[in-house]
DNA sequence: ACTGTTTACGGAGACCGTAAGTATC
DNA sequence: GATACTTACGGTCTCCGTAAACAGT
């Protein structure tokens, strides 16, 4: 089995189409069904449905395995190619959650050092932000999630990359003010699984465990679903009564119409993390230094 | 980058010799040359020093990828192979210090219901368990290691195998009875750092966290290596006086001439876990409920 | 000189593209 | 009948083995 042929069949789960699958990665539609057909003779049995195309459940499973597989390719590649050097050049992704306040403390101290330094930002969610980091577009990452106290997140491969965390922020529930809930103060997440929540999957839902996904924050009739990253839009969601949203505390801030009540229980946080490739170096080890001194975690 | 370029890579550097990882992997030594040197080309930097054959920083870091990678290959593989079949067959890997009793109770409750089950347990330090189970030898492993409670192991990769935790034991240091510290009601590890430890891969080491291993594990001067995975022998040795050895309290039972003494500080316990492919399933998946409900964890 | 890696070269085979075939909507 | 996957077939290029060259010990 070799990583083109994976490639392929992790292409055409995501797609659905043997023709799309081709055309991004550059082959006819006829190569990319041996490739298949060769994989499925490999392993012995069918791994697509056709028609539509769908993977059955080995198919699946192969195909989770091969995305782990190939992200931990392009990192070796990514390290491999940035082993030694020294960068003039700091490019991060943050996610809109993950303590804005300290990643710009920790830059401006840098700059102050090496005022040449020519340092870019991005707003990218969780899970885009280790692409991105895998992929070479960015030098390091900030990630967020929902965890237990102390718990690491569990976004990427142990030893896939480096991981250092930053911040812990307790949750709190934000709903309209004026809700019926208002008055609590503090709500238990169980008593509202079938609550009309707007799930967010680019602020932070990327992070949230399998297991706590499904029990807090169901996609249940009713529920709305906000796919952009921006924090205030989310929260004008809420005030107008779309759903509740959970967050980290201080993420509401003073904004108009929302109430923001503590979270009882589960004992859950706001997590924020910051990822690098093993063999970070230059300038990226210098921020990552200057956010540890300053996360005190 | 294909597989099998890395998996030669890894065997050369496993072996220290470009003949001898042809011969492994069935190829000549040509063969071999040819693929490492297409690899270089492709990373565009040297990944092997020649005479003696050592890997170079690169070619360090790009092997322990390639070694996870085809970790993850081959539990790929296993899955999809026993996939939908029910065992009449079960076999189980388990460390020396992974709670026998745990095993032997859940194993009598199997025999019980299912008389003509065919049952191997197969003694194996944790490291070499898990590659057991994705070479296809056993259908379950029982590894152990130490960790801070509550956190799992540093085994494996998130995903790659379905783990649950069965014991936490708190720890002992073990050493002979009339030794100096033999006072103590409990001794704090940080103080111990350089004191001569009996270092025991196969029992429990392998799952140390490096910072832990490094920190109180040290392989200064003086300190014993065993290497084997049979208990009594290494409380022989410390009976004997060579050096202490770091224990889930109870492994000492009531042996000669040891005293054993709680661990006072960091908080850290002796952590066991049992491990599946992802899709465990027949008289394994058994195995793991009767393990898991009496583990109460 | 001997052991072990690299290079040269040739053949077998893998792999992909073109194009025709086939099944499903 | 159109769309989308499969199969057939041929050319190219990869990849490995044999064998000779080469470099350390």
């Amino acid at each position: 089995v070799e990583t083109r042929d994976l490639r392929s069949l992790l292409e055409v789960v995501r797609t659905g189409s043997f023709t799309a699958a081709a055309s991004h990665l550059g082959y006819t539609q006829s190569a990319i069904s041996q490739q298949i057909a060769s994989l499925e003779a490999q392993v012995g049995r069918p791994l697509l449905h056709r028609r539509p195309v769908r993977p059955t459940p080995a198919g699946q499973r192969l195909a989770e395995h091969a995305a782990r597989i190939l992200l931990r390719l392009d990192v070796a590649q990514q390290e491999l190619e940035h082993l030694g050097r020294t960068a003039l050049q700091l490019r991060v992704a943050a996610c809109p959650l993950a303590g804005p306040h300290l990643l710009a403390a920790a830059l401006r101290d840098l700059r102050a050092v090496n005022p040449a330094l020519q340092v870019t930002v991005t707003a990218l969610s969780s899970p885009r932000a280790i692409e991105a980091l895998a992929g070479g577009e960015v030098d390091l990452a900030m990630v967020d999630g929902v965890t237990a106290p102390g718990n690491p997140l569990e976004l990427v491969e142990a030893g896939l990359m480096r991981a250092a965390p930053l911040a812990e922020i307790s949750l709190v529930v934000a709903l309209a003010s004026g809700h019926a809930l208002g008055g609590r103060a503090t709500l238990d997440l169980e008593t509202l699984v079938d609550a009309p929540w707007i799930t967010a999957p680019a602020l932070a839902g990327g992070a949230v465990g399998p297991d706590l996904l499904s029990g807090y924050r169901p996609s249940s009739s009713g529920s709305l679903r906000y796919e952009g990253t921006d924090v205030m839009t989310l929260l004008a969601l809420v005030a107008a009564g779309h759903g509740l949203a959970l967050l980290p505390m201080g993420a509401c801030g003073s904004a108009p119409g929302i109430h923001a009540i503590a979270v009882g229980s589960p004992d859950l946080v706001h997590r924020t993390e910051i990822l690098g490739l093993s063999t970070v170096s230059g300038v990226a080890l210098q921020l990552l230094e200057a956010l540890r001194v300053r996360s005190e975690l």
